[in-house]
DNA sequence: CAAGCAGAACCTGTATGACAGCTTAAGTGA
DNA sequence: TCACTTAAGCTGTCATACAGGTTCTGCTTG
């Protein structure tokens, strides 16, 4: 059985609403933006009731699929990172994954992101990496500002990266990214270990401005092999 | 804002409603399983109406965080790649996502796969793999059973990498993949470029077997090279 | 005629009540 | 003690109601 007719069958008349909703959207072609019919509408198109209609839409926002808000109509949504990002969360919570093993994808997708990166992005692009780079430094005595420059980093490279499949991931792995990153920089307890994270921030950055794949690449390997021990030497499983 | 507080505070009751169904698993460590408070207990506790929870409990059960069942109480879901699959198909089919796109970031991802898989797989999934490879070359004249077993292919090395975030995401890509497949295959007309894609299959799980993360890393890119060059000559953006 | 404004029509968010059908737990009887 | 029956609990769906936000229409005014 597909996927889709998987979701479609069970779940009942919900399940089979969600499926309608879907073929609806990529039958017309509905671009993110677009409104779909009125609940009321299409309660009496498909033959269920508004409840039915309602919970296939709150299905379907949940995935970011389509985009609710009171008094509008629904509208398709652009595609967005926050659903991954509260699976792979729950993921973690019931430890059915460990830091460890998203660290291990992060390092591959990454690696080939600052690749990419090195031979796709603008100059204004490049400014903005090198940008968060100097923020880091700036913030050494701000944890917080520290963590929101360092996450912003790793965006600003997908971004550079011109693919955004990259961005969705990079942007489903900072959820439990960020509620794990203070372990690690606790960890980190000499001066020399906190400079050095920030300096490796800064090489990658410097890589990916030169335009060097190979060094952004090595670069962005040390990055994660050090924040993978720091991890570990904090106990981290 | 962080993203837990987006969704809790937009939507109304809701989304609110869904953090605090999150956090009550959280809190009391709830593992895939467990049982959830009913929708009426919830409704009194929270304060809100049973429609709320309901919605609430769409929302989750959509994202696969929990499961729901007709008489049963909710339960905490096993992790599960159902809905990043919609999420991906929702993004290609609105021209947010192409499937180069997508191509290139299954080649960096299994690129990896396969070198842990030849590192750490067990002789059962070694034999697994070997045994998805020769079904592939035993349906050549089928093309759906032919499919089936090039997705199970891929699942099996994502499986023996022994980490599920792999499993993750390559069940992620599939939805769409299973879509596509067939113009790639298409456009492989003469029988020399079939039994190589065929042969290329094979090398990779001889590599695995021979617990060779390098031979296995090649083959796996040069696979992705033919499969994407099979692609753009179907005429795929 | 154009621009802005007011009101009507439409739409979503939430609540309540009802009932069918399924599941679970309690209790009963052998 | 065990199997069985029954009652209680739970979910799935429907209908209805209403508050409050949005959109469109048409009118008023400059």
């Amino acid at each position: 059985m597909t996927l889709e007719a998987e979701v479609e069958s069970s779940g009942g008349l919900v399940g089979s609403t969600v499926g309608e909703i879907t073929r609806l959207i990529r039958d017309q072609d509905l671009m993110p933006g677009d409104r779909l019919p009125s609940e009321a509408t299409l309660a009496k198109t498909l033959q269920v009731s508004r409840t039915v209609v309602r919970e296939a839409f709150r299905s379907l926002a949940a995935m970011r699929i389509i985009e609710l808000a009171t008094g509008k109509r629904a509208t398709v949504a652009p595609i967005d990172h926050g659903p991954m990002s509260l699976i792979i969360e729950h993921g973690v919570h019931t430890d059915q994954i460990s830091i460890q093993q998203i660290y291990d994808v992060r390092r591959t997708i990454e690696r080939r992101i600052v690749a990419l990166a090195a031979l796709r992005r603008s100059d204004a692009e490049a400014a903005a990496i090198e940008a968060e780079a100097r923020a880091m430094r700036a913030s050494l005595s701000d944890t917080a500002a520290l963590m929101r420059h360092d996450l912003a980093f790793h965006r600003a490279l997908a971004h550079a990266s011109k693919n955004p499949v990259f961005g969705l991931l990079v942007g489903a792995f900072q959820g439990i990214t960020a509620q794990t990153w203070p372990i690690g920089w606790k960890s980190r307890t000499t001066p020399d270990a906190r400079e050095g994270m920030i300096a490796n921030h800064e090489k990658i950055a410097e890589a990916v401005t030169a335009g060097d794949p190979e060094a952004a690449v090595v670069a962005m390997g040390l990055h994660f092999d050090e924040s993978v021990r720091a991890l570990l030497s904090a106990g981290l499983t």
